[in-house]
DNA sequence: ATGGTTGATGGTCAA
């Protein structure tokens, strides 16, 4: 089973690249964020004729919106509010008998300060919410997978340079602790992690505003594939689709690949 | 310390 995780930045304007992701690597499952559109006006039929029939998508105008694509039915679709808003960051269902939530966790803004910084302190919040109900929601033993943008980069290695991001959000002290809380709370695996070494610079996304994004290469790993132990002896192979940050008119993340027997 | 780019929208806001 080949999962893409990948936040598109509107799924209307990269349809075609879309289509070019599932031609080139013909994954059962791709896990959208930002697709920022609502569900009446996402381009569902188009995305059918690609292989991908099965869908549940939670989308809103101009910001946010997730979607889990998929060859096989979907059933048990869940869309769920968080930290107290209904904002179409978290979609679940249940694909060839394995959970998959796709998560799109906020931003957060410029100011890495909760106390002035309202959308910082929004993410923290979706964070710690997620925390709380995560282990009640799903044991270990169950195949589950939440995957999606995270943005939040925990490792040293997960950003270019860990001592110039301390103070930059995605990577700032206090979002990094919440993350990792998150994940020990849960005691799931950080797939990516699972092959590639701490010790290895790994990123997802690179800015747009870089003058030459692949020369600098100031990248971050913000997008994420986490499982339940249950699903490590699955686990085959892992990549990040560094090739599609390099199409033309690309989405500033490029998708993650996770495949599993 | 600042500015740099992109997308949805139609003035800005969010990233």
């Amino acid at each position: 089973m080949r999962l893409i995780t990948w936040n598109i930045n509107s799924v209307r304007l990269r349809i075609e690249l879309l289509a070019r992701l599932v031609e080139e690597t013909k994954p059962d499952i791709v896990c959208l964020q930002e697709t920022k559109v609502e569900d009446a006006l996402f381009p569902a039929q188009r995305i059918a004729e690609m292989g991908l029939p099965h869908q549940a998508i939670w989308g809103q105008k101009s910001y946010n919106g997730v979607a889990i694509l998929a060859r096989q039915p979907v059933s048990d679709i869940q869309r769920f509010d968080r930290a107290g808003k209904s904002d179409c960051r978290h979609v679940a269902a249940t694909v060839d008998g394995v959970g998959i939530h796709c998560l799109y966790i906020p931003s957060g803004g410029d100011v890495p300060d909760p106390a002035v910084n309202e959308k910082f302190a929004h993410k923290l919040a979706f964070v710690e919410e997620l925390t709380a109900w995560g282990p009640t929601a799903t044991k270990a033993s169950e195949p589950t997978i939440w995957c999606g943008d995270f943005n939040i980069a925990p490792l040293e290695h997960d950003v270019w340079s860990h001592k110039e991001l301390l103070d930059v959000v995605s990577h700032t002290p206090v979002e990094v602790e919440a993350l990792t809380r998150m994940q020990a709370s849960l005691g799931w695996i950080d797939v990516a992690r699972h092959f590639v070494p701490a010790s290895q610079k790994l990123y997802s996304w690179w800015s747009y505003r870089a003058k030459d994004w692949e020369t600098s290469d100031r990248g971050r790993r913000l997008d994420h594939v986490w499982t339940t132990p249950v699903l490590a002896p699955r686990l085959k192979h892992h990549a990040v689709v560094r090739d599609a940050r390099g199409w033309t008119q690309a989405s500033d993340h490029a998708p993650v690949i996770v495949d599993l027997t």
